[in-house]
RNA sequence: GGAAGCGUAGCUCAGUGGGAGAGCGCUUGCCUUACAAGCAAGAGGCCACAGGUUCGAACCCUGUCGCUUCCA
């Protein structure tokens, strides 16, 4: 067998096992059990994989990789997202810098442009999600624009239209200015702003004076076709019906009252601009009012704007205000902050618009995704998620769907410009089916991106057909996914696996943490604080990442990352590479054995009986999605209690050739076994590596079988013996320490009391670096205690004896016992607590209490023995 | 304006109605034949603040303060 290096490097072990997992089918479905399905929230092509994918990957990777050790017939879709927006803005940045426009080059020019470009950033993603260790079936991979997902998209658009939830209207929507689309209500994010009431005289008509007006966007002002104030206003229910004109204008303005007008608010007076505000949009509905717009989708004013036509909203604003000043209609301009909409793509500021776009009527869709959460049919994880989803989808709002752009799903729609029909079709019309015009055009805009995305977890596997997959994998398990698009994404796909499944599209939604920065900014581009997975696994590995990202995903709370934890898990890491080395150079004369069958010593029944409770808390943890419990339960075991004593406690009898050898080289594999088996999971590639150079059978441990707990090996008398040894072991340490003799001086040690069983003995005395212990009538003079029992105390031979440095020592302790005594007592000589409490938990004081007194006696006493 | 989450060791965070925990960092001593990416021993905390419930609260409830986020 080849020997391992002392150190472990990632580099050397990474791709090899990637690509032979891939090669030989490991990732595809496989098992007879159960299925288990997840499919990959795509990864949108413009971007790189980071960190909030690498958390997103590797938690999904645990779950994938445990289910399929279990047996499951488990299935991990990936794929990509085509991004419309981004996308399209990538590749316009791009020909931009040439001096291109996409209107130089045309729609298909432009589209094979692209698909050129998406082609390239698709490949460098898949290699990404590779480096990660995703164990995804790279057979079924999709793209959210692929034909498969075209029919898709077509059939859903065509069966919503004929059902009557998708329409098309001239409303009030998000347009962004720089983008030259619209977006949907949850596309615009809601920014806190530095701006300004301008409060506006409007004189009234009659002469009798004025009102005064606050806006914060004078130029709007161009378009007004009333003035509402709230109806119950005392200040202003005089002026309901009367008529104000509209200054620079000079049109003809009535006051209307409106409960949306909130008068505590500026002036509680406001304009109405039906045009160009959404709320305004809502009043002007309501009243019938008149809709101007003077604004356009270049954000240039129009030729209803008057003299200010031709100039761009922010020149205009500053003009209007002038003459406004100039004319004496200006009162003030007082500062505030107040809430902008702007692009989630670009980040410019949202124009709301009138403008003719296709909608999906949302409310009865929402029906049965609401009802699927509230009956616990869907869960999220944590449940908290659960509300904030509810309280989205009860005041769900229509959603736009249609966008401005080229890249995407083209909407299935033609027009006939002879008899004006409007047509949804699956299939490509080349002819009016009312009139037989052949003059006919299709809708020129493309769907929104998430309209696809909403489909994805039947598409990836093979909807509209009906497909063996389907059947095998529909519905999915969980989706694993951040808060972020719960509505976007989470909410739609709920809907949508309801109205074209007639089934959920997962049972499970987990919702991740996200990642930040060491000071729990958001990582983004702009800041640069981002930290790039693939450096970090070029640096550290993919395993120390994964373990790190794991150990830190707690259900609730975002993730601070400082790229100094990667170190610690490297070092992890490089711990179960020397343990496995240490084995692996022990294992000459190796025979393999039944545990069963195997005569046990101490250590090797309290080892396997904390495996057995290691395996139980880590499946547990897994089932409920508690990573950092899983992750920290398998550190644990492996550092603290597998390597730091249970190695060390075989040393001694690895030097032999006897039986005892045989035992512990079989409780070391088993063990070691197993622990690889249960961080496989969350370390993939080192455990591989690992284990495959055990002696344990079996193809591969990513197909192995997860490790099931034996209550057999469940050995409460060897944990609490072996827990003896290690107080008496620390005490002697501790001792040492405190006397300054170095680790490496072999101590004469003593004890009085109930003979040690030899073994106990010897082990001891090789833990702690002592030579044998003697077992004496009495104290001998030149020693100091170190562990003190019922049943004996334990004294190391120190020669001379610091006796102050001791007698600090013993004192430290007695005042720890008693305030510990005093503590217990104090409660034991509370009536209430003895008659209300629990009778187990004064039964147990009371025995603590015991405990702590003799403990004490025996302290008491040590002094004693060192004083005389 | 509505809602949610979080305040525990220097840092990052677990945790639970009955003895304050981990990793990193820090101090001290060690290259003890798997590992110095290591071993051992330590120091360090009115568990944000104020009330309440309880025999008992860091944990449950209420309020306050601070930070973060979502929605309008």
């Amino acid at each position: 067998m080849e020997q391992l290096s002392t150190r472990y490097d990632p580099s050397k072990i990474e791709d090899k096992w990637y690509d032979l997992w891939n090669k030989n089918g490991y990732f595809k479905p496989r098992g007879n059990g159960k299925s288990f399905t997840v499919v990959i929230p795509p990864p949108n092509i413009t971007g790189t994989i980071h960190m909030g994918h690498a958390l997103n990957l590797t938690l999904q990777d645990i779950i994938i990789r445990y289910k399929r050790m279990r047996g499951f017939n488990t299935l991990w879709v990936p794929g990509e997202d085509h991004a419309g927006i981004a996308t399209q803005n990538a590749v316009e940045k791009d020909l931009a810098k040439k001096g291109i426009h996409r209107d130089d080059l045309g729609r298909e020019k432009f589209l094979e442009l692209v698909w050129d470009w998406a082609k390239k950033y698709r490949a460098r993603i898949v290699e990404q999600i590779k480096a990660i260790g995703a164990s995804v079936d790279w057979s079924r991979e999709r793209f959210t624009l692929d034909d498969g997902l075209n029919r898709a998209v077509k059939k859903a658009f065509v069966e919503l239209y004929n059902e009557g939830l998708i329409y098309k209207g001239k409303y009030i929507v998000n347009w962004c200015p720089r983008c030259h689309t619209v977006l949907s209500d949850e596309e615009v994010e809601h920014e806190d702003e530095e701006g300004a009431f301008y409060h506006i005289k409007y004189p009234f008509k009659d002469g009798s004076g004025h009102v005064v007006i606050a806006t914060t966007r004078p130029e709007t002002m161009l378009a007004d076709t009333a003035v509402a104030v709230h109806p119950s206003d005392e200040r202003y229910k005089a002026l309901i019906g009367k008529k104000v004109i509209l200054p620079l204008v000079g049109r003809e303005l009535t006051v209307i009252s409106d409960i949306y007008v909130d008068p505590s608010l500026g002036t509680g007076c406001l304009k109405v601009t039906p045009a160009h505000d959404p709320n305004d949009f809502q009043i002007g509905l309501r009243h019938n009012l008149e809709i101007i717009e003077v604004i356009g989708k270049d954000d240039i004013i129009n030729e209803n704007g008057g003299k200010y036509a031709g100039m761009d909203k922010i020149e205009a604003r500053k003009a209007v205000v002038k003459d406004l000043e100039e004319q004496g209609y200006l009162i003030k301009i007082e500062p505030i902050k107040h809430a902008v909409g702007k692009c989630y793509r670009c980040n410019t500021t949202i124009e709301p618009l009138l403008s003719d776009q296709w909608f999906v009527r949302t409310k009865p869709l929402a029906e049965r995704a609401i009802e699927a959460v509230e009956n616990g049919e869907i869960v999220f994880y944590p449940k908290r998620w659960k509300k904030v989803y509810l309280n989205w989808m009860y005041e769900i709002r229509d959603w736009c769907i249609s966008r401005q752009l080229w890249w995407g799903h083209r909407i299935p729609v033609w027009y006939c410009d002879d008899c004006g029909a409007t047509m949804a079709s699956e299939e490509d019309l080349k002819k009016c089916v009312h009139c037989g015009s052949s003059n006919i055009h299709q809708d020129e805009d493309v769907l929104d991106t998430w309209f696809s995305s909403q489909l994805w977890p039947f598409t990836t596997l093979g909807w509209p057909e009906k497909t063996e997959d389907l059947k095998t994998f529909y519905p999915t398990s969980t989706l694993f996914t951040a808060f972020d698009i719960i509505f976007f994404w989470v909410a739609r796909m709920i809907m949508a696996g309801y109205q074209f499944m007639d089934e959920k599209p997962f049972s499970h939604v987990y919702i991740h943490q996200l990642v930040r920065d060491k000071k729990g900014r958001k990582m983004s581009k702009s800041l640069g604080n981002g930290i790039d997975p693939l450096e970090v696994i070029e640096e550290y590995g993919a395993d120390p990442m994964r373990f790190t990202l794991a150990m830190l995903a707690a259900q609730g709370r975002d993730i601070k990352l400082d790229s100094r934890f990667f170190d610690s898990y490297r070092k992890f890491a490089n711990k179960i590479w020397n343990a496995t080395r240490f084995v692996i150079m022990n294992l000459e004369g190796y025979e393999a054995a039944e545990i069963a069958s195997l005569d046990l010593e101490l250590e090797d029944r309290w080892i396997l009986s904390r495996l057995q409770r290691t395996v139980e808390i880590v499946t547990e943890a897994l089932e409920s999605y508690d990573f950092n419990v899983a992750a920290k339960k398998i550190y644990s075991f492996i550092w603290n209690e597998l390597c730091d004593w249970y190695i060390e406690s075989v040393k001694e009898r690895l030097k032999d050739t006897g039986k005892e050898r045989k035992v512990a080289q079989n409780v070391l594999v088993k063990v070691l076994d197993n622990s690889l088996k249960l961080l496989h999971p969350f370390m993939p590639f080192i455990t591989e590596e690992l284990w495959q150079r055990l002696p344990t059978k079996g193809e591969a441990i990513i197909v192995s079988d997860w490790p099931c707990v034996n209550d057999d090996l469940i050995d409460p008398d060897a944990e609490g013996t072996y827990q003896q040894i290690m107080d008496i072991v620390k005490g002697i340490r501790s001792l040492k320490a405190e006397m300054n003799i170095p680790p490496s001086a072999k101590v004469k040690i003593h004890y009085v009391g109930v003979p040690l069983e030899e073994k106990i003995s010897t082990m001891i005395s090789s833990l702690s670096n002592s030579y044998k212990l003697h077992h004496e009538k009495s104290k001998q003079s030149g020693s100091a205690a170190a562990y003190t029992s019922d049943k004996f105390t334990l004294y190391v031979e120190l020669g001379e004896i610091d006796l102050i440095t001791e007698l600090k020592r013993l004192e430290k302790k007695i005042s720890t016992l008693n305030s510990e005594v005093s503590r217990l007592e104090r409660k034991l000589s509370n009536e209430k607590f003895i008659n209300q409490a629990p009778e187990d938990v004064v039964e147990e004081t009371r025995e603590k209490h015991n405990e702590m007194k003799a403990q004490l006696e025996r302290v008491k006493n040590l002094i004693a023995d060192l004083k005389v």
